[in-house]
DNA sequence: TCGGGTTATGACACCGATGTCATGACACCG
DNA sequence: CGGTGTCATGACATCGGTGTCATAACCCGA
């Protein structure tokens, strides 16, 4: 491959004045800058990032740990693939930058996690994200001090900067929805009580009642999985059966996210109960692979992954140019709710005044 | 940061003798090795990767191009997220390799792969990979001459090697099953007739009823998808009505993927019509989230996705190494029929002889 | 006891860029 | 017309490793 020598032998100038010509740093004769680009052209001559970086000390690089490729399969699990969308949003975001992204995938072993980080150092990143599948609390078992650390989806002790879904405000807002409509019952199938993201949203739920002025009732809040039991449908069924059969059921269930509520759109199906006609559904994550295909169509929230992406990655950015302006603690995204009809007005009152209707 | 001549002059010993401490090219002292290893350790020293690799050549990066980051949002089209899986697993032999992999995502736009190409080239990969997010015919633009490529879930003009789904097989093992069950009336709702893959799978159709000795009837053959009318389902529903409503109705039907399937299921439903009693329904894909949601769950195909990312990534590596005998033309990898209850048997042969059942 | 082989280590050049500084040619200004 | 500033360019050192070669110490067999 050729260098920058070969180039300069070929123009008939010196190495630098070819580097002037590629980077633009000072002025360049106008026949020169032709003859050097003609050259460049004719040699197939592209800079090596190695050399460069070496002399500069910036690689240009960022890394990013995730599960988010070898997770979707193992699990086969349609959660909305959050961490993907997170990637998406960062990887714009470095693009525009003119960061380049090297992305790890820890294989779904979170050991592989320090041998990671260890490859990123030796390519001398500017600057490390660690993006969760799922809202959790994290450790990252290595120090990493070297270079700027953000965390997404993720938080841990040392109150590393991190960026997270705001998971209370998101049910707080559906519920409050749901009570604009007239619904004083609200069933709420969670997720397993040990995934963070459940413990928020059942504070959301207690939230919107407050405001709301409706007494909690314990009744109706049941858990709907289990982790690691994801084919296991008998504890959705279960959980679902004891809030059919309350002396006063729920008009309306709240599914701790829209798989859940595929499955109970199947479970009500065999019951002959009939969506949203005699109980309304609500769902979480707006997955859209399965909120748009059901049938109803799924009312649901969104959580804007793909911009706690660009967040973090602008964050990161900041931090690396030393901008102390950073937040060390987390940053909180929310998302809208996405009115779809598988939620009905029990009253006359409007609730389309503030809503958000997906096309 | 640390260099290797702190080290050294911290461990009172030349650059080269911790050299040869890290990469063990040479034998070195038993004791200076543990003073070495411990001054490596205190100082937190981390080899650059851009020094190594400019010296010797070799940077130990592969570049990966891909739209499976981007495009998942883009139609939030639950395709199975091939490209997806293709990523995971090359990612896996090549970390097993002792690789680096650079994935850059096209965000959706092929314009953009002759700069990212540029950027892995200025980086030194010792190879590329393109995937693509479907079986399709692509061209890269950029000639790629510097480094070996090797093209995933597509071809081109130039005879690039590749690695393909054997669509053809596999729509062929699925209808050859469907007939060992007594169905003799086939329909087929088509991908759109634009996608490689539904021209490959019609024909694979077409062969298992020529092997069957079953006469081709057209009526039987439907279009159920049109490109870029994801959420349009009115072409769907047409056609399925053209089937159902033939004087000799099919009694099973194959879909283009899992995700029509679950569109079918739902368009018989509210006709009334009973998966399997009165219809039996068999998809392509093996989408778990769809296939093993569905009641009843859905007969289909896989394609081994991660097993084609694995044989990309190895043929890749050998050709780095040299090795003439990586095959020049495409690589087809074929997958099992995956039987579910979706489909029933019209005879008393047991179907299960050789079949494959998901747990 | 001496030559040949192995082990352990260091000196030095080099990979391919860029930062720094120097230099020559003009243009402009007072 | 001399001084100063800008433009255009090149010489040279340098970034942090590794390849090559040299060297010294030691062991072993003839």
């Amino acid at each position: 491959m050729a260098t920058i020598y070969d180039v300069a032998k070929a123009a008939g100038v010196s190495p630098k004045t070819v580097s002037r010509v590629l980077n633009g740093d000072a002025p360049v004769g106008k026949e020169t800058r032709k003859i050097v680009e003609e050259t460049i052209r004719k040699l197939g001559y592209v800079p090596s990032n190695a050399a460069r970086s070496m002399r500069s000390n910036r690689s240009g690089l960022i890394g990013l740990i995730t599960g988010a490729i070898s997770l979707t399969k193992e699990t086969g699990d349609p959660h909305g693939l959050p961490d993907l969308f997170i990637v998406q949003g960062i990887q714009k975001e470095m693009y525009d930058a003119g960061k380049t992204l090297m992305i790890a995938d820890t294989g779904g072993y979170s050991d592989s996690v320090p041998g990671l980080i260890r490859t990123f150092l030796e390519h001398r990143v500017e600057g490390l994200i660690y993006v969760a599948d799922r809202h959790m609390k994290i450790n990252l078992d290595t120090e990493v001090e070297a270079v700027p650390l953000m965390l997404v989806n993720c938080f841990d002790d040392r109150g590393t900067s991190s960026v997270l879904p705001d998971d209370r405000a998101l049910q707080r807002d559906l519920v409050t929805r749901l009570i604009q409509c007239g619904h004083k019952r609200i069933g709420f199938l969670t997720l397993d009580t040990l995934m963070e993201a459940s413990v928020l949203r059942t504070k959301g739920y207690r939230d919107a009642l407050s405001l709301a002025g409706i007494s909690f009732d314990e009744d109706l809040v049941r858990i709907g999985y289990e982790e690691g039991k994801e084919t296991d449908s008998t504890r959705l069924m279960n959980s679902l059966e004891k809030l059919l059969k309350l002396p006063k059921p729920p008009t309306v269930i709240c599914c701790g996210n829209d798989e859940m509520a595929l499955r109970v759109y199947g479970l009500l199906r065999t019951r002959g109960v009939k969506v949203p006609e005699e109980i309304s559904i609500a769902g979480f994550d707006n997955y859209r692979a399965i909120a748009e295909t059901l049938f109803p169509p799924l009312t649901t929230v969104e959580l804007p992954y793909q911009a706690m992406g660009r967040v973090a990655a602008r964050n990161l950015l900041a931090k690396i140019r030393g901008d102390a302006s950073v937040e060390k603690g987390p940053v909180l995204v929310s998302g809208p709710v996405v009115w779809r009809t598988s939620v009905t007005a029990l009253n006359t009152v409007s609730h389309l005044s503030n809503g958000r209707i997906s096309k």
